[in-house]
RNA sequence: GGAGAUGUGGCAGAGUGGUCGAAUGCGGCAGUCUUGAAAACUGUUGUACCGCAGGGUACCGGGGGUUCGAAUCCCUCCAUCUCCGCCA
């Protein structure tokens, strides 16, 4: 959510800006800023009537006091009136508040000046390729094979179980799962990231802090009885956890890593996007997360992807990083590199993270806060991104490295695993 | 899940429905003293919004209500603690 005193003194920046994502604020933002003058205007009006009420109570308690009982009553008529006027203007003032918010919660974040302009995934910007592109023998298989010929993945079990996009790990493939998971946050806490278990489920007004209220409900398993939603990523409960919290400057960077189950719904994805591990409601993902001071947070997201390369790079998996064009950019991020692997039997390009500058637009809902060498309150900068999302990792892992022996796990991962072919 | 108790500023802890944004102590900051430090003493010390300013408004777990007036009374939700029940 941006702020308004910030729309109100770059509306222009904001506006051209926003052509890069197609997204036309103009009138939204008009609106805004009207609405914002009114609030202050029916505010000030308030206030005062406030204070004229404040006033005459004292003066009742007084007379009160001095027994002048007839005085203190005559007094007491008069605020009936002022009564009356007050809760309109309370009303109007709760009206106001709830449209202005309403219309900030529709714009989306600033993007940032080196963003391409664009509308869709084509126009992003590939800026790193690293690794070969293996060449696979006649007869090669996309993973959902593979995983069903050396029994790793069960689909059809957790179509059972639970339902489509529930898949069971099994045997070495649940092995060389947990193994990821291990990997990459051992790879994290080497580099300075502190480890969380979250909560899976969170509140709604965690829900709100990251962004994930008041439009994207949709895409989160909610459970009723408890007013309460699963964690479409770990980035939710780890950015909360910073949720009304002012922070020294001296305590950047926050550094926070941590493995969850992610879950979405996922409502209205079909075909060859879902088949196998290619999309599925619940899969595994480790996450990190950074509170940046606004003067290092592009630095930083720079060292975070250098970060997931740098587990690519292990992985020995072909990669490329997208700079993402403002059509492609999620709602709430100023900048995002995607990184993709190869997926060489599917022939395609699999996205496994997303690394994001956030800037403000979080912290300003979450209220994430630090004081700066004069005092003053100002909202910190937020980044997350994936450090790795498992199963396209999973996918191009078993489909890149099959050989008519088996499966080859690469070497970083084989003190995890504790095998180093798959058979 | 049942019964009871509690929820006040960074922390601890007062607070008969009116003069309470809130005593006091600790902590923090600034200063005096000191070669320096400690101690002592003095002052200062919440957040947000509006206003050029004087100043005003709101906030005592959240929300709602009673009242001319609520930290104080009522309702409700949440959290914590104690006891009981259940349980990995």
């Amino acid at each position: 959510m941006l702020q308004t005193t910030y729309i109100r003194e770059n509306s222009a920046l904001i506006l051209e800006r926003y052509k890069k994502r197609s997204f036309d604020g103009e009138a939204i933002i008009n609106q805004i800023l009207k609405l914002d003058d009114d609030r202050k205007s029916t505010q000030q009006k308030l206030d005062n009537q406030l204070a004229e009420g404040n006033k005459l109570a004292k003066e009742i308690g007084q007379l009160f006091k001095e027994g002048k009982q007839e005085e203190a009553n005559q007094i007491k008529e008069q605020t009936k009136a002022l009564k009356e006027s007050g809760a309109l203007l309370k009303d109007e003032q709760n009206k106001i508040a709830e449209e202005l918010k309403a219309l900030l919660y529709q714009l989306p974040n600033v993007p940032n000046e080196i963003v391409p302009t664009g509308k869709s995934e084509d126009d992003n910007e590939t800026i790193f390729e690293e690794g070969e592109i293996p060449v696979l023998n006649e007869g090669a298989l996309p993973h959902w094979e593979l995983a069903k010929k050396y029994d790793l993945i069960d689909f059809e079990l957790g179509v059972k179980v639970t339902g489509a996009g529930f898949p069971i790990y099994k045997g070495k493939g649940a092995r060389l799962q947990r193994a990821l998971i291990s990997f990459f946050l051992d790879q994290a806490g080497e580099d300075g990231y502190e480890e969380v278990i979250p909560p899976l489920m969170v509140n709604e007004a965690s829900a709100y802090g990251t962004g994930q209220l008041p439009d994207k409900e949709g895409q989160m398993y909610y459970m009723p009885a408890d007013d309460l939603y699963m964690i479409p990523t770990a980035e939710v409960p780890i950015t909360n956890i910073y949720r009304d919290v002012i922070l020294k400057e001296n305590d950047f960077p926050i550094k926070n890593t941590g493995y969850t189950p992610c879950f979405r719904r996922e409502a209205g994805s079909y075909g060859s996007d879902v088949r196998g591990l290619n999309r599925l409601h619940q899969f595994d993902k480790v996450e990190i997360v950074q509170i940046e001071h606004p003067n290092k947070s592009y630095a930083t997201l720079d060292v975070m992807v250098e970060h997931v390369k740098g587990l690519l790079n292990k992985l020995e998996l072909p990669y490329r990083v997208l700079k993402l064009c403002g059509g492609d950019l999620s709602f709430a991020s100023a900048l995002t590199f995607d990184l993709e692997v190869y997926s060489t039997a599917q022939e395609k390009w699999l996205e496994v993270s997303s690394v994001s500058n956030f800037e403000t637009f979080q912290a300003n809902r979450l209220k994430c806060r630090y004081k700066d060498e004069n005092g003053k309150t100002q909202l910190v900068h937020t980044l997350n991104g994936s450090a790795l999302a498992l199963p396209r990792i999973m996918a191009a892992l078993l489909e890149n490295n099959q050989t008519a022996e088996g499966i080859k796990i690469p070497k970083a991962l084989v003190p995890y695993t504790g095998f180093d072919t798959i058979d």
